[in-house]
Order: structure tokens, then C-alpha cells, then sequence
DNA sequence: TCAGCTGGAGAACGCTGTTCATCAAGATAT
DNA sequence: ATATCTTGATGAACAGCGTTCTCCAGCTGA
């Protein structure tokens, strides 16, 4: 880049041989670069995500990743917008709907969200692009109608069903957007740069919030103080739970008959720890 | 030095009197400008917003708005960063937290998720904004112990009362956010250049895409085909307030005892329109 | 051998956020 | 009344962004 050949007033400082141009290599190994392709461009742009952040994604680092100019790349792409949306389709790759099973509706939309949780948080900043991207997309169609299928043979009525779908996709979204906003505060905070302590991990970004809080003036914040612990805590999982158990338990609530009320998964998911739902409070 | 006096070569056009430069007026009236300040700015980024749209929210377009050159607002603004965060707090302006009354803790929520989706849909993008910003900042602290307030005092377990503050604005933000992305995809698609109509308002876009799922193949998407016209409506008021209901339903299920189950509020909030709950389905 | 095509190169455009040295005008001190 | 300091805005500049344009090397088929 910059190459300045072709170009003989003022060069400044003559590059190695700039005439008799010819591009690096291309004709010698049979496949010095294996060709551009969509697929390629969303690869490295997903090399880019993770390295930089979505702030950082720019099509010139893509191209660099790529050892090819920008321009090259709206060969194939026509704008960073398409890109984008690229990696956005990605997300819902190689995941099918379960048939709905209504004795087990529970559960299905509980792998339902932890598949998504998990491929959201597979890439940096990834719930950003998610979250602007809600309305129906051609290749996401199939998985709303899997989700309402569920709903649908699950019982719920027709109202609910229509909205459950969102509330659960908008759940999942806002939840790991939450969760990187607070990942990025801590590295921006200088969580890397401190020397010992927790390796610089989000571990110590939830201590100080935690100290924080403890922090505040107790008749003011009564209740923010004590909470502290529950509302910050080390790893999410267990937050994303009960959240999601929440809004099942609100769907539950408009099923014809109470079944699946006692079912087994009410309570805490894979993990039952202890610690009974109703306690102290009031 | 850089003003293009003592610098003789080059001037191609010269403008109107380059050399004894005067600044426009400042000295003539008393009050010409009203003296810049971080709330004129903010005003201002608002005028921009709503005009333009985040995207189009420019910290050169926020200064001609003032009449004021870019580099004017940061004497008074650090980055456009803290612009963007001076205009989330004041999404939160003017509302204080009602006492909590353990009878009326759902319809205390109502309250605040009406009050909540209002005032960001007061400004274009504000959704968008908003969620770039979840966690605590100072300003919102005392919301934050507010809704806490409200769940403990109704009795919720800790766990999920420190919870379900977090579900509801994240429900709050997600579904502003999903409103707006429809009605910028309707602008987009030319509903303000169709000639006649409905004024180009979301009501053509919701009926284009009532329509298109309508066309979906009916052996691939019977759900989707026939819940369109409940997923896809002319005013989301009610499909936000059944969001919200399922919430509620969800939390209240928390509850030691079952009071509050058959409340006032638990069916269809203020409006009761016929269509009973539990209906057909299956 | 030569035309045509194709995919990538490189420079350019207009825009962005941000910084810098500069300077008019009011406030203050002598 | 004069000289100094402070304030607050200026306009030019910088690096970087998405996007577009022209151009050419090298492969293809006749």
C-alpha cells in the first residue's frame, strides 16, 4: 500500500525498485491467496469483532486481515451495513427447532435460550449487532416459527404466544448486551493493566461495583446495599436463570390447565442449588 | 498565523476582506448568543437527534445548530461520549419514585414501564441510546433503589427481586428499540415518498408485513402465517402492555402467599377490551 | 496470438471526532 | 486610564472512517 510507483515527481523516499511494478506474488505458488469470497470477508471480519471490538470494526482492518485492499472488498460485499448483517445471519447457523414436545415446553425454550446466550457470547460485542437487527430477517423466520410452535403446543393462548417469542429473544439480547457493557467497562477501567490481582478478569470489576455499592449511604439506599451481592456477582449463569425462569413462569401462568406447574424444572435449571426460592425478605 | 493573511502565495479566490478580520458581531447587541453551556448543548444534541436520527447526530451538526464552531462545545463537553450520556440522564428528568405500596406494587410497575416507554419515545433513537448505557450511573441510582423497593416491599425473594428490576428495563428498552427499528426500516423503504395513503405513517409498513407473512408458505409457517395478526399490529400499545402483564405474572408467582393473584390489575390493566384471555389455540 | 473479461490495486472524496495555536472582548489590578 | 489576565470561541489541521472511481495484471477462450 502506499506504493508511490507510476508516480515519479517527489518521491520522497524511493520504495525498493518502485518501477517495474509488479503485484507481490499471486503467480507464483499455485495458491498464494485461496480468492476473496463472501465467506472469507465475514471470517475475517469476525477476527476483527473479537480483536478490536465493534468499535474498532472497520472495513480497512478487515481488508488487512485479509492482505487485500478495501476496495476489494466491496467487490462482494456492497457496504459494511451488508457485512455486518452477514455476521448477524451467522449467528442461527447450524441450529435446527426441536419438534414442540408440550410436556416438555419448559425446557425446550430454555435450551432455546442457552444456545443463543452461548452463540451471542461467542464473539465480542456480538449482542450489539443482535440487538439492532431484531425485526424478521429472511433466514431467521424458520427459528420464530419454532418458537412459536412451541408456545402454541405448549398451550399457551394465541395473545400470549405472539409476544412470547419477542420477550424471550429480547431477554437473551439485552441480558449479554448488559453483560459485555459491564466486560468492557472493566477493561476500560484499567482492569488489564493492574498488576496482580485476578489476572484482570471481570472478577475484580464485580468487586469494586460490589464496594461500591456496599458504599452508599445506608438511609438512601437501603435496599441497593443489601442487594448488592445478589445483583453482582461473579459469573452471570445464575442471573440468566432465574431471569428466565421468571418469564416462564409468567407464560405458565395463562396455561388453560395447571399442568406443568410441578413440573421438574421450575425451580433452578441444571443446577438446583440450595437456598429455597421464598425466603426472608419483607 | 493560520489565517491566510501573511501567507501571499496561493490565495485562489480571495474571500471578502481576508485582512482585518473582525469577528461577525459579539459586541453589537447585548444578549447576542446567550453564552454556551452544557444544557444549550444538550438541547441542542436533542434538536439533532430527533432530526436526524442517532446516526446522523453529529457533534459538527449539534454545533451549527448553535451557531457555534465544533471545537466551541468541547470547551464545555469532554467527548461526544458525555454529550451521549448527559442526554440518557435526562431520560430520567423529573420522575421520582412513588412510596411503595405492597397493594399496588404491579400497578406501581405499570406505572413506571409507561412512564419509562414514554419518555423514550419523546426522541428519536432515544431506545438505542438507552441501552448502550444499562448499567448504574449515578443519576439512575436512586430509580434503580426505587424498583427494588417496590419488589421487596410486595414481599418478592431477594433473588428475584434483584432480578427483576434489570427485566423489565431491559424489557422496556428492547421494546422501544424493536418499535423504532420498524419504523426506520418503514422510512427507509420509501413510506414518506408514496403519494397517497396513510400519511406514511407505521400503519403501511405493519400492513406490507402482515402481508408478506401472510405469503409465507403455509406447510413451512402455519404459526407464523396465522399469529401475523397478532404479532404485527397498528399500535403496539396493547402487545406492550401483554409483555409486560407476563412479567408481572412471573413475579407474582414469587409470592409466599397468593394475594395479589386475584387482584384488579391482572388482566388487561387499564383498558379492558373484551377477548378473553384463554382462548381457542392448540 | 490476441481480444475480452475479471478481480484486485491505489488514489481520491467527503465526512467524522478531536486538538491546537490564536485572538476578540470583558474583568481586574495598578 | 492603562496594562495585564482570564474567558470562550475561532478556524485550521490531523488521522481515520465508508465509499467510489479509474486502471491494470493476468487468466480465459477463440
Amino acid at each position: 500500500m502506499t506504493d508511490a510507483a507510476a508516480d515519479p515527481d517527489t518521491p520522497p523516499v524511493p520504495p525498493p525498485s518502485p518501477w517495474n511494478r509488479t503485484r507481490p506474488a499471486r503467480t507464483s505458488g499455485a495458491a498464494a491467496r485461496p480468492a476473496l469470497t463472501r465467506d472469507r470477508i465475514v471470517d475475517a471480519a469476525f477476527t476483527v469483532l473479537d480483536r478490536e471490538g465493534y468499535d474498532g470494526l472497520t472495513m480497512r482492518r478487515v481488508a488487512s486481515v485479509l492482505q487485500v485492499t478495501v476496495s476489494a472488498l466491496y467487490a462482494h460485499v456492497s457496504s459494511k451495513d451488508e457485512l455486518v448483517e452477514l455476521m448477524y445471519t451467522r449467528l442461527f447457523d447450524g441450529f435446527t427447532m426441536p419438534a414442540p414436545d408440550p410436556e416438555r415446553w419448559q425446557e425446550q425454550v430454555r435450551e432455546y435460550a442457552h444456545f443463543g446466550r452461548r452463540r451471542l457470547r461467542e464473539h465480542r460485542d456480538m449482542a450489539r449487532i443482535s440487538m439492532a437487527h431484531a425485526p424478521f430477517t429472511a433466514e431467521l423466520l424458520p427459528h420464530v416459527e419454532g418458537v412459536l410452535a412451541i408456545f402454541r403446543a405448549a398451550g399457551l393462548p394465541d395473545r400470549i404466544a405472539a409476544e412470547a417469542g419477542d420477550i424471550i429473544c429480547t431477554y437473551i439480547d439485552g441480558f449479554v448486551l448488559e453483560e459485555s457493557l459491564w466486560q468492557d467497562r472493566m477493561t476500560a477501567h484499567g482492569g488489564d493493566g493492574s498488576a496482580g490481582g485476578a489476572s484482570g478478569d471481570g472478577r475484580d470489576m464485580a468487586e469494586r461495583m460490589r464496594n461500591y455499592l456496599a458504599s452508599l449511604p445506608a438511609e438512601d439506599f437501603p435496599h441497593l446495599r443489601s442487594l448488592a451481592g445478589l445483583m453482582i456477582t461473579d459469573s452471570s449463569d445464575e442471573r440468566f436463570d432465574i431471569g428466565l425462569e421468571i418469564i416462564l413462569r409468567g407464560l405458565a401462568s395463562y396455561l388453560p390447565d395447571e399442568r406443568s406447574k410441578g413440573g421438574k424444572g421450575i425451580k433452578g435449571g441444571e443446577n438446583g442449588r440450595g437456598e429455597d426460592d421464598r425466603n426472608d425478605t419483607a
